[in-house]
This record gives C-alpha cells, structure tokens and sequence, in this order.
DNA sequence: ATCTGTGGCCACCAGC
DNA sequence: GCTGGTGGCCAC
C-alpha cells in the first residue's frame, strides 16, 4: 500500500515499528496509523491519504444488488457520499458456493448515524460493520502488534526466522499428511514468536476536589479545577505537579528524592505541563481514565480554554484515548474476567486499584485520617504519586507480564492492544474469526444465517441452562494411595479440530452426510470439507500443545525467549479456553448452539469410552471429571497403555497430570483432597477453602489439611485425627470465650447484581448492605458477621462480640469439617470425641 | 454499555 | 418442618 506521511517521510525509511493501532479521523477524513519505535522510544503516526481514499465499507462483507438500488435510490446519503462501488466476489460457507457482493466505499465512516432511520434499520438488518479499522487493517493486510517497515513509501512485514530449536520442534511434531493445517500452524509460530518489545508508557493519576462534602467530581462537567497530576513512566519519569492554593499548607516532603514535585500557580499551566509530558509517551496507563481521570483531564482543557489541537486526548464513545498513541484502562482490562481468572489466577476478587493491587504486587493505597481535601501539598503528592506508581507498577510486574500479554493476544486477535484491554473475550474471538473469514474471501455469516432447531439440542443436566456439558462421575469415596490423574489436552478445542466442528459444518447441508451422526445427539457432521472455525481453533490448539508445551523442555533457551514462550502459552490458554464458550454464548455473533453441543457431546464419549477401556486393562478408575479420569495405578506401563490408545483411536492427547501420595474423596462430586509426594495438597471444592468463608472456620480447616498433608501410610491417620481434635477444642474454646475477633468471624460475599435487582429473595449479604450508610454497588465484597435477632447478619463495621451467633459458627464448623471428614471415614461428632460440641457450648447444668 | 460455557455443592429464603 | 428456588463460589 501506497502512503504519504504527514511530515518528514524520510525519517521512516526502512525503521522496524511496532504497529500499535489503526485509527479514523473522522474530522479530517484519513486513517491514521500508530506505530512506535522500540530501538529509539519514538512514535511515528501514518496520515493515510493514498488513493485508497478515506474510508468506509458498508455491510460487513459488501451489500447484496437489493440494497445497492436501495443505497442508490436514497438521495441523501447522510454528509457522506458514495465514492466507489466495486463488484467483489465470497463464497457462502454455509451455502457452499460463490455469491456476488458489491463493496460501498464512501467518504465517511459515520455516514451511518446521519442517513434516515428506514436506511438505517435496513443497515442493520445487514449488520453494517462501522469498525472501520477492522476493514482497514484488513484491506490493507496489517496486523496490530507485530512489525513493520517502510521501503519506498510501501508498507512491509518485517521477516522474522524461526529460531532452530522452533524449526526442530515443528519438523518433529508437525504431521506430514495435514499440509494446510501444517501452514497454519508455521504462520502462527512466525507471528508469536516475533520479539515482544517493552512498550514505553507513563501511568497517569489526577486529583481533584468539590467544595461540598459527599459530593464527587463528576467528569462529565469537569466542574472543579485540578489539584495535582502524577506520572510515573517506564524510562524512570517520577513526577508530581501540583498546583498551589493558598488554602492548604505547603506540609512536609516525605516522598524519595528522585521524585520531583513541580508547583505551579495556574491550572492552565498543570494541564499544559501534563499534555507536554502525554505527548513523549505512545502509550498511557490509567486506572479508570476511560471514565474519569482522561476524561476529566480532556473536558477541562476545553472548559478553560485550551485550544482543542492542543489537547492530546481524544474522547470516544466508550474510551478516552491519544491523538498519537494509545490508553489502556487497567479498570477495564481487569474486570474481564478471562483476565482475572486465567491470566491472573483469580487472585483478585474486586475490581478497585487497591484490591487488584495488593493482591497483584503487594502494595496498596495509602490511608490517611480525615478527608483527602485537607492534606498538604506534599501530603497530596505522596498519596498521588502512589496511585500513579501502582497504576505503572500492575503493568511492570514479572517483566511487563500484562503488557506482553496484550500484545500477544493482540497477535492473535488481529486487534488493536487498547480495545484488547477494554473488551472481553468473545470480541477477541470475533475478531480472530472475521479476520480468518476475510482472508478465506468468506463470507461472514449473519445471526440470522445460523439459525437451528432448538429441539436437536440437548437437554442440560442443571434447570436454566442450554444444553449439555461435561460429564462428572460418582467418585469413589474413601481413601486411596498411588493415585494417578490423567487428562486430556484441551479436550473441547482438540474435539473441534479433530472432529471437524463449525457452524458450517455441524448439520451441514448435504444430504449424504446426515448419516454422519454424532453418537448420543441428533447432529451430523460435514465430511466433505474442511469447517473454518475447526481449523483456526484447530490450529491454535496445535501450536500450544506442539509446541510452546514442547519449547520449555528445549535446552539452551534464553530466558527472554523462556519468558515470551510462557506468556504466549498462557495467552493461547486463554484464547482457546473461551473459543467453545463463545460458540455456545448467545451474544457472540456466530453463536450456533449445535457446535457447542456437539463439542460437549464428544467430550463426553470420549471419557465414557476411556474409562471403559481402562476397565479392560484392569485399571481402576475412581473418578472423573468432564476431561480427566483418576485412576488407582502409578503403573507407568499402564499408562502408556492408555496414552497410546487414546492417540492411536482417539487422536486425543491424554496426558499424566499428576501423581498423588494418596487422595480422599469424600461422597461428593467436586468435592477432594489429594497430597503429592512432596507433601504438597490439592483441595478442591470444600466448603473451607471458599473465599467467602470466615477466617475463623478456614484457619481450621486448613490447619486439619496440614496435618493431613504429613500423612504418609493408613497408620498415621490416627495421629492426624487426634492433632485435629485437639486443635479444633482449642478454636471452639476461643470461640466460646469471645477470645476471636471479629474480622475472623466475617464472610465476605460479592455483590453479583445492584442491590435494587434483588427481587424475590434477599440474601443475607445483601440486608447486611442495606444496613451500611454507604452506597454498595455491584462487584462490592460485603462483609458481615452472622448475630443474634434482628437480620440475622450485621455488617462487621456496626458488630459487636456479644451479637455473634456463636451456633452458627459451630454449624459451619460442623459441616465444613463434616465434608471433609467424610472422606476419611470419621464424622466430626465422633473425632471430637464423647463429648458433644453443644456440650461445649451449652453445657448441661 | 457490557457480557465465553455447564455441572455441583452449600446456605438461605420464602411459601406451604 | 419440608421443599423448590435463588445466589454464590468453585471444578473443569
């Protein structure tokens, strides 16, 4: 592609940049791309005035001949105009063969909301694509994250060699009968295995006060002036700058001394200095910038004056962002739940700079006594450069884990790292998919395209929900030594790949494959071709387990390359987990329930049959979960056994997980221990290890499970049984006394939903909400102690020791210890000895 | 405006 | 007191 730059073209020629993203300037009617420099930290913005002129696509694909006389027909076509109109040619996955489109390129993207609401309902019905840049980055065969140079005014990729260790591991793995799945997966190795550069960034953190108590500044008014400004940057920038009002003593400077603190007088300096230094920066970090600090910063340059060219923020519909780089909004990128949960471990529960902080790096806000408004100068500083520093310090941490994470994903995703930060899992998969759709010349299909019965579907085992899923089996309860666990690889993704599962393919059209059933479901499977979604996920799969499992076990690897090979694995994880999920979410745009269905369907033969053969080898299985079996043999050669039949008739991976020392089960599903041989102990499911549960009943259970962990043979259970009677008298004895405190005794429940969408049933966190003064939003952990009358719970804040229901705290140690003992063999009641706990509690006079 | 899935256990609520 | 439903957290 042909482009001109703004200024200076030759500066660069021939430079590797990082593309960081592909904006439109609707203002002045030109693509601008972003591109940054790692070698020297500089940032080159593209002004795209070529012939390929500004820009806009109509209808994802292009529109069909009905509404292109429609389009015609409509004079007024918004304050856009109809540039070019071309004859493309897609072929119809779903239909099986080539249709004629025509493509609309017009001179403005936001022709969209100007033209009349008969136009614009048919638009819709077209699913009108106005993510220009989606089509843009395509069009012009870019891909945000990775490298690319200019040579003679000509945007190229920069070549990256696969490294030999890469070149060996895919020689090895790769089968030599998939060629186009082979192709796939080499691309992908290029494209993750580019270099991840540190990205240079600066955190922002702004101040700002209302006169009236109780009230917030609101960002949308800008009503009040700003105090003070931090910044902490990724080359060291440490800075406050704050402007003084007479009211508030200058105080005391606390802070290190490589953190300047610069005073001005009038606020239109502070905002003048702070653009200044967003300008050096191609990317700003914020906690909750979108919303406020970025938007707060941008309407009060306009509100006093400031020429808008001069004001380097731009404010979009959902995002505040840069004119010459991007924001990413950590609120955002840590409310998505896949990051919280895969990338992040679920470490974190609620969604506040000081929770994600201290749970993340350790470090929290600073508390101070009385209102914020009344520090000093210095005060202020030291508190607003913290914000700033851990806002800087949740994208440095483990070696910029979070920033490569999103460029990788970004990689994959074929999206800009700033909407990666801000939207959730099933828009990453949409845009992997349409770009996999865009490069095949396919069709994107409509919700309306992908429609299917819903009695085919399956019945789901739990009220409310769509459709199967994976299968639990009834463990075996009691004690078992030498224990195996063995599981499947990615089961769902390696179904699809394997089995050929995509909305084209599931119930395809042709009618000598309806005989294809899918054992235990009323669905058929194409095998006439080859299903789009089955060889992207496919292919994904592939790369993760082929390969960047394969690649730590390489000797000689550097611990760069070790760093980036486990980032982008945790990124395929995350990735790959959420691709069945989607196809099976009602929201995602090519949401087609059989796919799911017949994922889960598989899934479920396959460990059905596993478990069977297993039986004929004379492996005894006691449990199994959806993707895993549990089986009562450290056999190594019956382990392969399985290993090799799994390959050989499933072409399943079905690897050794783990080794347990022993395992108990309790009656329950979900519901075990098991210790490894280094003493190490998984828990999974029991009521004690929940995070809602007091302190006072988890340091209980905890300390029983170490005492369990030292358990070596059957004969030292005994012992373990009697440290935990004694211990648990011990704790009862605490209680009965008022000897715990309070905190010890408080569940922490999250707000799911505003508190006014209880309808129906109000729980118990939420009357203790209630109770509060203050105002309790969705996502806010409420923590309250269980009392004596009135609610029945009391927020801990307003409890005191003598309203603690101290039977309810006997009843939850009972069954929690009752859950666990289960599976030993011994019930509570009976390890505590002759003596009852009520005894304990309530002796008999 | 935003949102990946189902299976399972527990405590509690609300109605009978 | 029983029971079905709701809500929360966890396993996969």
């Amino acid at each position: 592609m042909a482009l001109k730059t703004a200024s200076n073209q030759n500066k660069y020629e021939n430079i590797e940049m990082l593309l960081l993203s592909a904006t439109y300037d609707g203002f002045r009617k030109k693509a601008v791309l972003k591109f940054y420099e790692p070698k020297n930290k500089e940032i080159y913005l593209w002004h795209d005035k070529s012939d390929h002129k500004p820009y806009c696509l109509i209808g994802r694909d292009g529109i069909d001949s009905n509404f292109l006389d429609e389009l015609k027909t409509k004079n007024k076509f918004g304050p856009g105009k109809i540039l070019k109109i071309e004859k493309i040619t897609k072929i119809d996955l779903l239909q099986d063969k080539k249709i004629e489109l025509w493509k609309v390129i017009a001179d403005n993207p936001l022709v969209i909301g100007g033209i009349d609401n008969s136009l614009r309902n048919l638009i819709k019905t077209w699913e009108a694509d106005i993510k220009y840049y989606e089509n843009y980055m395509y069009d012009n065969g870019l891909i945000p994250g990775i490298f690319y140079k200019i040579i003679n005014n000509k945007i190229i990729p920069v070549e990256f060699n696969l490294s030999e260790q890469a070149q060996t591991i895919l020689k090895q793995e790769l089968n030599d009968n998939e060629t186009e799945l082979n192709e796939k997966i080499i691309n992908w190795a290029k494209l993750l295995d580019q270099p991840l550069p540190e990205i240079k960034r600066v955190s922002l953190d702004i101040e700002v006060f209302s006169n009236e108590i109780n009230k917030f500044p609101g960002a949308d008014e800008a009503e009040y002036p700003i105090r003070s400004i931090a910044f902490v940057g990724s080359d060291n920038l440490k800075e406050v700058i704050i402007r003084k009002e007479k009211e508030h003593p200058i105080g005391k400077n606390t802070l290190e001394k490589d953190v300047r603190i610069k005073f001005v007088n009038e606020e239109k300096e502070l905002l003048e200095n702070t653009f200044e230094i967003l300008r050096k920066y191609p990317c700003v970090i914020t906690y909750n910038g979108d919303d406020f600090d970025l938007k707060y910063l941008h309407n009060r340059a306009n509100k006093i004056g400031i020429n808008k060219s001069n004001i380097p923020i731009q404010m979009g519909r959902i995002e505040a962002n840069l004119k010459h780089g991007i924001h990413i909004d950590l609120y955002r990128t840590f409310i998505n739940k896949s990051i919280q949960i895969y990338a992040f471990g679920n470490k974190y529960k609620e969604h506040t700079l000081n929770a994600v902080s201290s749970a993340l790096i350790g470090k929290s806000k600073i508390e101070f006594e009385g209102s914020i408004s009344e520090l000093s100068d210095y005060e202020l500083a030291k508190y607003n450069y913290n914000d700033a520093l851990i806002t800087y310090e949740l994208t440095s941490f483990n070696d910029d884990l979070l920033m490569k994470l999103l460029l990788v994903i970004s990689r994959i995703a074929k999206m800009p790292i700033n909407d990666v930060s801000r939207l959730g899992v099933s828009n990453w998969i949409r845009s992997m998919l349409y770009f996999e759709h865009r490069t095949a010349n396919a069709l994107i299909p409509r919700k309306d395209d992908l429609k299917f019965e819903e009695e085919v579907i399956s019945s789901a085992t739990i009220k409310g929900k769509k459709y199967q899923g994976g299968m639990v089996f009834e463990p075996k309860s009691g004690i078992h030594f030498n224990v195996t666990v063995l599981d499947f690889a990615s089961l769902y993704p390696s179904i699809i790949k394997v089995h050929n599962l995509s909305y084209e393919t599931v119930r395809c059209n042709h009618k000598e494959d309806k005989q294809n059933i899918i054992k235990g479901t009323n669905h058929w499977l194409c095998k006439q071709r080859k299903g789009i979604a089955s060889t992207l996920i496919g292919s994904l799969r592939d790369i993760r387990i082929k390969y960047y499992k394969q690649l730590p076990k390489m000797k000689g690897l550097s611990k760069n390359e070790q760093e980036l090979y486990s980032v982008v694995s945790q990124a395929l994880k995350v990735i790959l987990n959420a691709s069945y999920g989607a196809l099976g979410a009602e929201m995602f745009p090519l949401y087609y329930l059989p796919v799911a269905d017949a994922t889960t369907a598989i899934g479920r033969n396959i460990i059905k049959e596993t478990i069977e053969e297993a039986q004929r080898n004379d492996i005894e299985v006691i449990y199994g979960d959806t993707d895993s079996l549990f089986i009562k043999s450290i056999d190594n050669n019956k382990i392969e056994i399985m290993r090799n039949w799994a390959d050989k008739k499933l072409e399943m991976e079905l690897d050794l997980d783990k080794t347990y020392r022993y395992v108990a089960f309790s009656t329950l599903k979900k519901n075990y221990f098991g210790v490894m041989k280094d003493g190490t102990v998984d828990i999974k499911g029991f009521t004690g290890k929940k995070s809602h549960i007091p302190l006072f009943i988890k340091d209980a259970f905890y300390s029983a499970i170490n005492e369990l962990s030292l358990v070596e043979t059957s004969k030292d259970f005994e012992n373990a049984k009697n440290n935990i009677r004694i211990d648990i008298k011990k704790r009862n004895r605490l209680l009965k006394n008022e000897e715990i405190p309070l905190e010890k005794l408080a569940f922490n429940i999250m707000l799911s939903k505003p508190i006014n969408m209880y309808t129906g049933t109000v729980p118990q966190h939420v009357r203790a909400a209630k109770l509060l003064n203050e105002d309790k939003k969705k996502g806010d952990i409420i923590t309250f102690v269980k009392t004596i009358g009135g609610e029945g719970v009391k927020p801990l804040q307003l409890a005191k020791k003598q309203d603690i229901d101290k039977r309810k705290y006997e009843d939850l140690m009972k069954s929690t210890f009752d859950q666990l003992l289960d599976s030993l063999g011994y019930s509570f009641d009976e390890i505590l000895g002759a003596t009852k706990l009520e005894d304990l509690f309530w002796p008999k006079k």
